[in-house]
DNA sequence: CTCTTAATTTTACGCGCGTAAAATATTAAT
DNA sequence: ATTAATATTTTACGCGCGTAAAATTAAGAG
């Protein structure tokens, strides 16, 4: 049988039906040693160009693979990264781990991405199961406030890591995120430019971002020479829309805004409160015939979509993931970057649309 | 330093400072033998309790954990399992992916997700990548027409697989979703009920879904004595908002609808159509005073959220989540569940919210 | 106390690969 | 052809664990 095997019909690259079991019968297939094949498949620039392309050759022939086990095993560095996210439902961070992955990707690395769905339990699963794959690095953009704080610098202190998007101060090597600090005051202006100064609607901060947006919105409204007014609902988890939308429409019916002009702490909230809006016949935007303008920040991808479309602040997803990737590669090569901690922010653009 | 180990404050569990290297030493510490360590980490009631409550307590004073990639290395069936969806940011494979994870922890499984992010390079990407994990199992919601049927088909050859969502014929072993000939015709009876018959809005059919949607939407118009009419629209890729907003526009410009009331193949479609109504100054919803009705297919997480709510028809996420994992774990213990490739459909809900 | 049974240990092997050092072969230049 | 510089092979070891079979021990029943 086996010795017919050259004359069966091929079935096309990798179709052949000799299974290889491991890199050793590979190796003989192709007519070179197993550490070089070995040396090949971890770089195939590195061996002699005639030897790589008998090993290309043979691989049209045998759909043979390296055990990653085995080589993880063995490796010093695991050549995996992990991304973790609070909320993969949540567009933004769906978007942002698109980039992020591309990029790993790109540098050689295998992204394998988590989201925590909100809750800290997951996320300490989560960590637990990076912990044992040993990645390169890790990429966490953590829970917040609900987060088991210890959990997160215990890892942080094992595995190379890079928090994005929220902040946890005094942990992880470095930071990437947006400037709150610009953003807002950014929104605040525009909006006082146009209208009536901004109230703010927030939700109990589930992490240090909303935190820094009221601040921000405070230190702003102070500084133009207007009353701050935060108007804090209830609600917990990442149930933005919900809340917002609940605690809108309580607070509509009961006239509780300051201001005919509301800046949510972000876009999910300020889409609950569009539809509680819409649902207590109130016509939002800055047109004429609209006595409420409602904006957000984030510009979550579908912002746009919104009636009316809303009136956010962009964060940069492309840059805050470049910046994210390149500087845990930077990590992972050794560069520990000094002794402090390190932390990148990038500056938000106002996208006006109708809703304020 | 060593010998003063014993005297020197604890910070806790698992937090002494001599490292364990491997499972023979953290046996030996135990007082165990290896092998008995091993098969305690494998099921921890596998051993004498007495055995047992040593092996608990020694990991209290020390954070060992075995090597994953040893493990994997050696054992027979992989305890990962492999969830990939087409487009993680639609809520609605978000909302499934965290049901379908939990699931398999709960059944003693890690389960790493996967997003295609409307990429079909990417399918064939993760795909290779899961090959070379040989994890007990896969579940695929694949990306539908534009996958790489080849790819798939070889894939679900070699690892163990349910498909859900969308299915492709005769490939995998199993698939998992929604009976769109019954959700359909539902809806469309509801709408000829309450206002004109619809007129059914889609995009290219990415899978087969969509496919079976016009199909079933035709066949109930019919069957109920009206005329069915099918608008399809321009638009590739995943962006369904995108195209229902920038197509729907100009459909309305140019009054092509041929019915006050729409069905959309999806809900994120019929999300792009209520911007596009909402900004042609068209007022939607079935009470007085509206001009169009919009329906929906999904029962989308946001879909609560716009304006108005929309009136779609609610998946069973619960029920399909749990069906995909239960089959896969009798798939995995072997049972092969017979020869031909065995369907499950669930039934739609109708939801009734205000767009229509 | 002896016997039976179940749990554990011992012994031994293998998984598939990385990696290092020394020996050898190949290549290009002199 | 000789030499020097690479590339490859050989040799050898180790990674951390699963697993199987045989030998030993412990627990429970009589």
């Amino acid at each position: 049988m086996q010795d017919h095997d050259a004359q069966m019909t091929k079935r096309g690259p990798g179709m052949g039906r000799e299974k290889i079991r491991n890199m050793e019968e590979f190796a003989a297939k192709s007519g070179v040693s197993r550490p070089t094949a070995s040396k090949y498949f971890n770089d195939p620039n590195s061996v002699r160009l005639s030897t790589r392309r008998r090993i290309e050759e043979a691989l049209t022939r045998y759909d043979y693979r390296p055990n990653v086990y085995a080589i993880n095993q063995n490796r010093r560095l695991i050549k995996t990264v992990g991304i973790v996210v609070p909320y993969v439902a949540d567009p933004f961070f769906a978007e942002i781990a698109r980039n992020i992955e591309r990029r790993c990707i790109d540098a050689g690395f295998s992204p394998s991405t988590f989201s925590c769905h909100g809750s800290s339990a997951r996320e300490v699963e989560i960590l637990d199961h990076l912990r044992s794959m040993r990645p390169a690095g890790v990429l966490i953009a953590p829970l917040g406030r609900s987060s088991d704080r210890e959990a997160v610098e215990a890892f942080c202190r094992d595995v190379p890591t890079v928090l994005f998007d929220s902040n946890i101060e005094d942990i992880g090597a470095t930071f990437v995120g947006s400037n709150n600090f610009q953003s807002i005051p950014l929104m605040v202006d525009y909006l006082c430019r146009t209208g009536q100064p901004p109230c703010f609607f927030e939700m109990p901060p589930v992490n240090p971002n909303a935190n820094k947006r009221r601040e921000a919105y405070i230190g702003a409204m102070t500084q133009f020479g207007h009353e701050p007014s935060v108007l804090r609902i209830d609600g917990q988890g990442w149930d933005f829309e919900q809340a917002g939308h609940a605690e809108g429409l309580r607070m509509l019916r009961e006239d509780r805004f300051t201001s005919n002009t509301v800046l949510c702490s972000n876009d999910r909230l300020a889409i609950g409160l569009l539809a509680a809006a819409y649902e207590s016949d109130i016509r939002v935007g800055i047109n004429k015939g609209c006595s409420l303008r409602i904006a957000g920040h984030d510009d979550h991808p579908f912002s746009r979509f919104t009636c009316p479309p809303l009136t956010t602040v962009a964060q940069n997803y492309e840059a805050i993931s470049d910046r994210s990737v390149e500087t845990l590669l930077h990590l992972v090569e050794g560069d520990d970057g000094g002794d402090s901690k390190q932390e990148t922010l990038f500056e938000g653009k106002l996208v006006m649309r109708a809703s304020a």
